[in-house]
DNA sequence: ATAAAGGGTACTTATTTAGTGCTGTATTAA
DNA sequence: TTAATACAGCACTAAATAAGTACCCTTTAT
């Protein structure tokens, strides 16, 4: 199946659960005990999810971690990006980022760089969803195509 | 990343080898030679691909596979299922799935079903993917969103 | 200065996936 | 009816990936 990544999953955990406090600051072992995750697990997440700008970190005694913009704003597609790199889909189409080289069966292969089709088309499916999408309450339910 | 199993690209590129005889009867070995994959590897991406209807078999001698319809009518999203099983998209949305269970977090967790949202749309960005879409020639180019 | 809190790296362990092999069953042809 | 061919199914091994953990460094408030 395609999957996405537990720490993807904990990172949508994690950043949802400012949900009512957005732009409110919180350490990380704040944010492990409210999500209930580990610490040290939680604490991973957050380097990632700073390294790629969706929080704002604040170093030193009292710091922690602060949203860099709503969670209307962020889209699933980019907390996927954050924690698992680039999307990507198939080693063909890795390689085709990396570096020219083709795949073993480059002669053979009518595929070449096809894959891309795909990868685009699900991005795009990934950036509809917002965050606040995602943790919008049972009561106000949404429509899944729309 | 997001990433589809080498298996599933196996599966099309195994598949796509059809495209200037389909309808016709090819055996493992030679579908193992045409796409020039190990045939261990091609023999089980066959039997899969037969269960699932995508293929059908003949068995005995002058035994083979061959297509159960038209490429322009297989989707990516009918490979995937395939090979990986069910598209599913972290352990929450599995076990929804498999069992009433919850997830450890279930109390706290906003997201409870809420990855059936991201996991609707990826399906619905793969179905629009036909096996035709990834093997038509480079002189012949496709819009990526239309 | 010291304690609190994030930053970075490297390592270990667990899980998943890929690959292989063996045995069974069906079909055809001699 | 027997031998050869080819698919079916299961189980095992090995390799790759991801998850989790630990350690030490840097920054900043008190």
């Amino acid at each position: 199946m395609i999957k996405i990544s537990k720490l993807a999953d904990y990172a949508v955990i994690i950043l949802t659960s400012y949900v009512d406090e957005q732009g409110q600051l919180f350490s990380s072992s704040q944010l492990a005990q409210r999500t209930k995750l580990p610490e040290p697990t939680v604490s991973k997440v957050l380097k990632l999810l700073s390294q790629a700008n969706l929080l704002h970190s604040i170093r030193g005694a009292n710091g922690g971690y602060k949203l860099s913009a709503e969670l209307k704003n962020i889209t699933v597609l980019d907390v996927i990006n954050a924690i698992d790199g680039t999307l990507a889909i198939t080693a063909c189409v890795e390689h085709a980022n990396a570096n020219s080289e083709q795949c073993s069966h480059a002669g053979s292969c009518a595929l070449k760089g096809r894959w891309n089709i795909v990868n685009t088309h699900v991005a795009n499916a990934l950036e509809k969803v917002s965050l606040q999408d995602m943790v919008c309450p049972v009561n106000e339910p949404r429509t899944v195509n729309g």
